[in-house]
DNA sequence: AACGTACATTTGTATATACAATTGTTGTAG
DNA sequence: CTACAACAATTGTATATACAAATGTACGTT
């Protein structure tokens, strides 16, 4: 991927398409950039992802439904990320007693161990992603970010 | 997608982590809107891409190579993308008389006619997506990514 | 001219994701 | 209490993408 080539193309298309087409070479490019940082611990992003929100609920166990909504993932893959955390022994899983349909699932000890490693490697990635921003760059870049709809 | 939710999630990470999750949701609300926007015409997002890039050359054709210097896939895709157009009769292909090992590409007259549709319906979904934002703010956005090192 | 290397693209294959249909469970209206 | 709609998760399948290896071509060296 090369942004000049990419941003000489879009010189000729108007302002949105140009910010658009910018956020998508962004974006793709920070994906590579974590995906790298994940690959000595053969788990995928999506998986990290899944992780952090099971530990962020600091000991409740989430459901399905509810590890899906903080995800830009459908809830059939949700599912199979979960598989295959289960596999590794990051994630725990049960039916939900009171309610059979749903299922609760938990972080393991070992996955919270691995957890704080991989945070070590992703946040050097995001940093250095992140670098040519100061503080009050990133909070301006999060307001424009807000005011794009997402719902 | 929730976005209030994910935030409630981030709250308790770094703000370079936040923006990153941020950039990640908007991201994948924008691919969501211009596939749906695609959708009537079968061509994903990235075969639009393509017949755009063949647009901007002005009726020089491109080699595989140049296609993909632009894009955000691999070499090995852009074969693909650029053989479902061909399937479709909106690119035209034939190897170079000059060095028989690059192809050279071009839209066709087909190709162009449903691009200035696509066009249209692109167009509108894009400026939905950002009309919240100004065109002072559309050019401090593209400032701010800009400052993330995309090589 | 023959050889090895670099180049441009393609093919094979594994993984990831989206979409539709299915399974099993719960709640509720009659 | 039975039938039926709604819910939560899963499975099947098609498509998309990434990565590695293979194909065919051009070029420089000897």
């Amino acid at each position: 991927m090369n942004v000049e080539k990419q941003i000489q193309t879009s010189s000729e298309l108007g302002t949105t398409t140009r910010s658009i087409i910018h956020l998508t070479l962004v974006h793709h490019r920070i994906q590579e950039e974590l995906q790298a940082a994940l690959k000595p611990f053969e788990v995928s992003l999506q998986q990290f992802n899944v992780l952090r929100i099971l530990r962020g609920r600091k000991g409740e166990p989430a459901n399905m439904s509810t590890i899906n909504d903080r995800m830009v993932t459908k809830m059939s893959n949700t599912t199979r990320l979960v598989d295959k955390l289960m596999a590794k022994g990051y994630v725990s899983r049960q039916t939900c007693p009171s309610n059979r349909r749903k299922v609760e699932i938990d972080i393991t000890p070992e996955g919270r161990d691995i957890l704080l490693k991989m945070d070590e490697a992703v946040a050097e990635s995001e940093s250095r992603l992140l670098n040519a921003l100061n503080q009050e760059e990133l909070k301006q870049l999060n307001i424009l970010l807000d005011k794009i709809k997402v719902k």
